[in-house]
Formats: structure tokens, C-alpha cells, sequence
RNA sequence: GCCCAUGUAGCUCAGUCGGUAGAGCACUUCCUUGGUAAGGAAGUGGUCGCCGGUUCGACUCCGGCCGUGGGCUCCA
């Protein structure tokens, strides 16, 4: 008899049992068993400690897509004896496996790979573990004409090859796996895309199927069900639906258009950001879109930088158009000495840049080539480092709250520090404003990751990502020291002392590029933005004819105070006027009739909700104007 | 940049075998004057992304270019 623990209850089991024959329940997926994640066809020893693992966890539901996607693999190679399998993991959304295929695969493919899959799945094909010797396993996949296979356990140090069977299939594979096919339930087969080996484009060109599965049906549907949420929320549709901003082919990719609807989005966020910021002590400068190519040499730009950036010659020099603010602020720090007594110097600018990205990056308003940064750039001395960091993440936060973010995932970025050498500035610099980025964020007292080695070359940062509304995660904010632009340009300032010393120079944006930032807020919204923000607060309309002239009353006083309101004086029916008053989410509908017309009163309907009834024009005024100011 | 998909009216989309195009919505006009998510009729609107080729003839077939979309090591 053995003794084991299993889920912190103490049970005896016969000898050679295995952990499967712990759980009857077919939810169980995979186990820890002393910790270790394992099959269920691991046998159990005395004294182990078991817990079981189901899809309700990361770990579980990691396994489940792995396992889905070694279905996968089993029904294409099936399907196509002549395709060859490379990689197939699990990722945070579902899974892919990719193939080398004589020809890509299409649309119609995936729907026959989805049935044999779901075909495999009801002959709960068994699963099984085994360990092959290194030869064995070369000898194997080699056998089998599988070559990316051998090219991974070529790499693989170990003596002993892990590799899983599944009826016809087999995979190398480090597992743990599902125990039987069956346990693959609700399967959907999303898309297919072409990706390099490796990653790296100088290898082939691997085609790549992504899928999702869950235990029941009513989980795959949610999930469906979410994507097509998403969908609808696409700041691309609705930028073109609410007439916010659009792109033109003639104008060239990635290149951005805000109409009147959208430049009020953008006027706003503008209005209540710069309310912030000189009431945290910025100060506001602008500085050209071009500049000689001499001054991208000092700021290094040209020498790391120059395959993103746009050039023109100007009487046989070549000028720059800018990709980055930086250099300008510089520029502007260097004008006059400057005191310890005057930092920190906070300049900033709502600077508009260009960049060449490769056009397979491009993305809607997200990834554009041509955008506008709320760009700032800190001076100070080594005493203000922590007051200062520490007030931009605290203004950042502040900031993204007022915009109806509450949820926050924080990343300290350090450096790696098996290899100092690569990283610009001095031990003494990186250790400072490592302690003081870490420092700021305890006190702070939200959850960060120190993430070891990704800091740039330059200095170390926070970045903080932004939750939305469908819990996407959306990276804005960021805050980085920059110990090589104060060394390139020479920045000084005067000490106590009378001595020049070196400035610490902060780096740091809140909303990032306003384009992609309106993108998420639309996203985040649906595209029913706040009142303070919706590009038009408030329509009148009137139910038929005979009150226009007095929806023209309620709608010029409305505009005397200053709210953003339309008219709907056509001749159409009021549920008419109302549908697409919904449509473009306009929050406050204000409806007027023979009878409020007699009353002086209006109809209030606000979006999404519905039907308020009757309100006196002042009180409903007063309502909206409640829900105007800037936060 | 590369792979795949895709581009037809302002928007969403049909268009068979190669014989120069359709629908719904939107827009305009007329009728209708109504009470909380789409009343009716008529009309306007297209260099079928661009350039070239094949053909008697190209939205359709071929090539190039441009745009858009999904992707391009979160470790077998």
C-alpha cells in the first residue's frame, strides 16, 4: 500500500497505481504531484503529494491547448501525409501549430481540419509518454521525414528524449499532455497565417493554424463570443462609423486623418492633459518638424536610427524629418546655464513624428507612421530623481483614471547584469535610478514585475500597461532615464558648489501617440465615449415638424453654454431620429414634442439606457453640464 | 520587408463560362407629421484600387505596383 496526500487529504492506495486512478473525474486534466506538473499516467510513489489540475487555471489550460494542438497536428498530418510539423505550443489565447506545406494552407482546409479533429476527439485516442533514447529519437522523427523535429533535438542537450504518441502521431514533446484525445472538447479552428521558422524571415516561410478549445461548448461560444465583441468595438470600424478619422491610399499608409468629430477627441484629451501638467509644473514648447542631418549625428539617431527615418535633401544637405522630440528639447535645455536653484526643468510637447515602419506592421490608428507624442523631458539632479519619478508615475496614473482606466500592470525594466558592458552610463547611474524606479513603486503600492535585461541600452524604465474594458492589456505610460542623450549634448547645470555637474535626464510619455490613444479609448468605450468626451454631447429632435422652431430654442441654449449639440429637424419619424442617434452614441438624446413644446420641457433619452421622460430645459441642461467638465 | 488573404457606389456586400455592373443602407426630391432603435415612392451615384499584357472583347485571365487585413520564436 502507498500513502498519499491528494488535495491535502491522506488516502492509501494499492501499489503501481497510477495518479489517473486517483481522479474518476474527467476534468482533470494533468497533476502536480510533489509539485512537479505531470501526466496522469504517472505513477504514484509513497508518500507523494497530488493535486489535480483542470482547465480553471493557467497552468491547465496551457496543457489543454497544448494538447488541442497536438490534435491538430494528428488530423493535418492525416489530412496532408506530405506536410512536415515544426512548433505547436499553447499561447495566451488558444493555440497554433505550424507546418511546412507544399501550399498554404486556406479557409476551407481549416473546416475539414476541424472535423477531423473533432472526429479524434470522439475516439479518444489514448495519449501516451515516452522517453527515447537521443539516437532512438533522431532515428525516428528522421524516419518519418519529420526534419524540423531534428533540427530541435539536434539543439536539445539531453541524453533522453521525451516524445508523445497519440494513435499514428507522434511529436517530441516535453509535456505534460491530456490523457486521451476525448478530453478535447469544443474545438474552432480561427485563422491561418504564414510565419517564419524561428521567427527569423531568412528561413522559410512556415504556414500556421491558430485555433481555441475548451471542456464544454458554452465556453467555446463565450469565447467566440468575446472575439466578435472585440470586433464590433474595432476602432477601425467605428472610427469610419462615428466619422472620427480615416487613411487614404493616395496619401500613403499609415498616415492619419482626423476628422471634425475626431479633432474634438482630440482637443479634449489635449485640454484636460495640459490642465495636469502645468498644474504639475511643466511647461509647454514646440519645436520644428525638420532639422539638419548634423544634429541626428550628435543625438546618434543617425548612426542606430536611420532605417526609420525620413530624409530630404534641402540645398545639397540632407535635412531630417523628425522621428523623435528629443533632440529639440536638447536643443532648448542648451539655450542658457542653467542653476540647480531652476530644476528640475520639465519641458514637454505635443510633438507630431514621423517614422518609418515596415509596412506589415502597420495597424489602423494603433500603428501608424506619421503621430503626435505627449513627449516630456525631465532635468534634474541627483537629489530630485526620486521626487521626480515618482511624480510622473504618479501623474500618469492620475491621468489614465480621469480617462476611466482603474487597472494597471506595471513593468520595471532593469538591466541584465551578466552584461554591463552593453548598457551606456556609468554602475553608479544604473544603480541610483535602478533603487529609485524600485523604490517608487512599492511606495506606490501597486503590483509590478521587474522584468532582469529589458531595459534599453540607454537606462532603465517603468512602463506601465493599461487594462480595457474587454481586459486587454495596452502599454502607454512609460518613464526612462536616459544617461547617453545628457552625455551627447553635454548637459550641464551649476551646483551649490559653483561646480558643473551632469544632469539626470527623464524621459517619459503618459498617453503615448494620441492616434493609438484615441484607437484604445474607442475600444475601451465602444465608442460611447463620456459626455466630456463625446465629439457631440447632445441632439435635439423633434417629433414632428410643427416644434422645430422650438427644438431650435432648446438647441441654442444648449450651444450658449457651450456644449457640443445637433439638431434633427428632418422630416422623419422620431424613432427614426432616434435610431440613429443611438447608432452614432450620442450619450444624451433630447426629445421635443407637442407636449413638452407646451410645458417647456424636454425628453431626455440617454444612450444605452433608454427613456429618462420629461425634464424642464434647465434641469436637463444642468444634468449634461454636470457630466462635461474635464475630470 | 516576407507569406497568405483581400480591394466592385459614401458604407456593407452580390456579380455564373471573358460579352463594359447589381442589392440594402446612406444621399437628393416628393408623399407622409409620427411619441422613444429604421414609414412609402422615385432619383442621383461606378475609369470594378492603379499600370501594363493576352484577347475581336477583360470587373472576370496573366504580370507588376499601391492599399487593407491576418500573421512572422511568449521555448519541442
Amino acid at each position: 500500500m502507498l500513502r498519499v496526500t491528494v488535495e491535502g487529504k491522506e488516502r492509501s492506495v494499492e501499489d503501481g497505481k497510477l495518479i489517473a486512478d486517483l481522479f474518476e473525474d474527467r476534468s482533470v486534466l494533468a497533476a502536480r504531484l510533489n509539485g512537479r506538473l505531470v501526466d496522469l499516467s504517472a505513477p504514484l510513489e509513497d508518500g507523494a503529494e497530488v493535486e489535480p489540475v483542470r482547465f480553471d487555471t493557467e497552468e491547465g489550460r496551457d496543457l489543454y491547448w497544448h494538447s488541442a494542438s497536438h490534435l491538430m497536428a494528428q488530423a493535418v498530418k492525416q489530412l496532408f501525409p506530405e506536410a512536415r510539423v515544426a512548433i505547436g505550443p499553447a499561447v495566451p489565447e488558444g493555440f497554433y501549430y505550424d507546418f511546412e506545406v507544399p501550399k498554404p494552407f486556406t479557409e476551407q482546409d481549416l473546416a475539414r481540419i476541424e472535423k477531423r479533429m473533432k472526429k479524434l476527439s470522439q475516439q479518444r485516442v489514448r495519449v501516451e509518454h515516452r522517453w527515447l533514447g537521443r539516437e532512438e529519437a533522431l532515428e525516428l522523427f528522421r524516419s518519418r521525414g519529420e526534419n524540423y523535429k531534428v533540427e530541435l533535438i539536434e539543439n536539445l542537450p539531453d541524453e533522453r528524449i521525451s516524445v508523445y504518441q497519440q494513435g499514428d502521431f507522434v511529436d517530441l514533446c516535453r509535456g505534460p499532455h491530456v490523457a486521451d484525445t476525448g478530453r478535447i472538447k469544443a474545438i474552432k479552428l480561427l485563422s491561418v497565417a504564414g510565419a517564419y521558422w524561428h521567427g527569423d524571415e531568412k528561413n522559410p516561410m512556415l504556414s500556421r493554424i491558430y485555433g481555441v478549445a475548451f471542456p464544454s461548448q458554452e465556453q467555446l461560444d463565450e469565447h467566440l463570443a468575446r472575439l466578435e465583441e472585440a470586433k464590433r468595438r474595432d476602432h477601425r470600424k467605428l472610427g469610419v462609423a462615428l466619422d472620427l478619422f480615416s487613411f487614404h491610399e493616395e496619401a500613403g499608409a499609415g498616415l492619419m486623418f482626423w476628422h471634425p468629430k475626431g479633432a474634438v477627441l482630440w482637443r479634449m484629451i489635449e485640454q484636460y492633459w495640459v490642465k495636469e501638467h502645468l498644474a504639475a509644473g511643466y511647461q509647454l514648447i514646440r519645436t520644428p518638424q525638420i532639422a539638419r542631418g548634423h544634429l541626428w549625428e550628435t543625438s546618434g539617431h543617425y548612426a542606430h536610427y536611420r532605417e526609420n527615418m525620413y530624409t530630404l535633401m534641402v540645398d545639397e544637405e540632407e535635412y531630417v524629418l523628425k522621428p523623435m522630440n528629443c533632440p529639440g528639447h536638447m536643443l532648448i535645455y542648451k539655450t542658457r546655464v542653467h542653476s540647480y536653484r531652476d530644476l528640475p526643468l520639465r519641458l514637454t510637447e505635443w510633438g507630431t513624428v514621423h517614422r518609418y515602419e515596415r509596412s506589415g506592421t502597420l495597424h489602423g490608428a494603433m500603428r501608424v507612421r506619421g503621430f503626435t507624442q505627449d513627449d516630456a523631458h525631465i532635468f534634474c539632479t541627483a537629489e530630485q530623481v526620486e521626487s521626480v519619478v515618482r511624480e510622473v508615475v504618479e501623474l500618469s496614473l492620475k491621468i489614465l483614471r480621469g480617462f476611466g482606466f482603474e487597472e494597471f500592470r506595471i513593468d520595471l525594466s532593469v538591466r541584465d547584469p551578466n552584461h554591463a558592458e552593453k548598457y551606456f552610463g556609468t554602475d553608479e547611474q544604473w544603480q541610483m535610478a535602478e533603487g529609485v524606479l524600485h523604490k517608487v513603486l512599492q511606495d506606490i503600492g501597486l503590483p509590478f514585475h521587474r522584468a532582469e535585461g529589458e531595459a534599453v541600452f540607454y537606462g532603465p524604465k517603468i512602463d506601465i500597461k493599461l487594462v480595457d474594458a474587454l481586459g486587454r492589456e495596452w502599454q502607454c505610460p512609460t518613464c526612462q532615464f536616459d544617461f547617453n542623450l545628457g552625455e551627447r549634448f553635454n548637459l550641464r547645470y551649476t551646483g551649490e558648489d559653483g561646480q558643473h555637474h551632469g544632469v539626470f535626464l527623464v524621459h517619459r510619455t503618459v498617453l503615448g501617440a494620441i492616434e493609438r490613444f484615441v484607437g484604445i479609448l474607442t475600444e475601451h468605450y465602444g465608442g460611447a465615449f463620456p459626455t466630456w468626451l463625446a465629439p457631440v454631447q447632445a441632439r435635439v429632435m423633434a417629433v414632428t415638424d410643427a416644434q422645430n422652431d422650438y427644438a431650435r430654442q432648446v438647441y441654442d441654449r444648449l450651444q450658449q453654454r457651450n456644449l457640443r449639440v445637433e439638431i434633427d429637424a428632418r422630416s422623419d419619424k422620431i424613432g427614426y431620429k432616434i435610431a440613429e442617434a443611438e447608432r452614432m452614441k450620442v450619450p444624451w438624446m433630447l426629445i421635443v414634442g407637442a407636449r413638452e413644446a407646451e410645458a417647456g420641457t424636454v425628453s431626455v433619452r440617454r444612450h444605452g439606457r433608454g427613456d429618462l421622460g420629461p425634464q424642464p430645459v434647465e434641469r436637463a441642461m444642468e444634468s449634461i453640464l454636470e457630466e462635461v467638465a474635464v475630470p
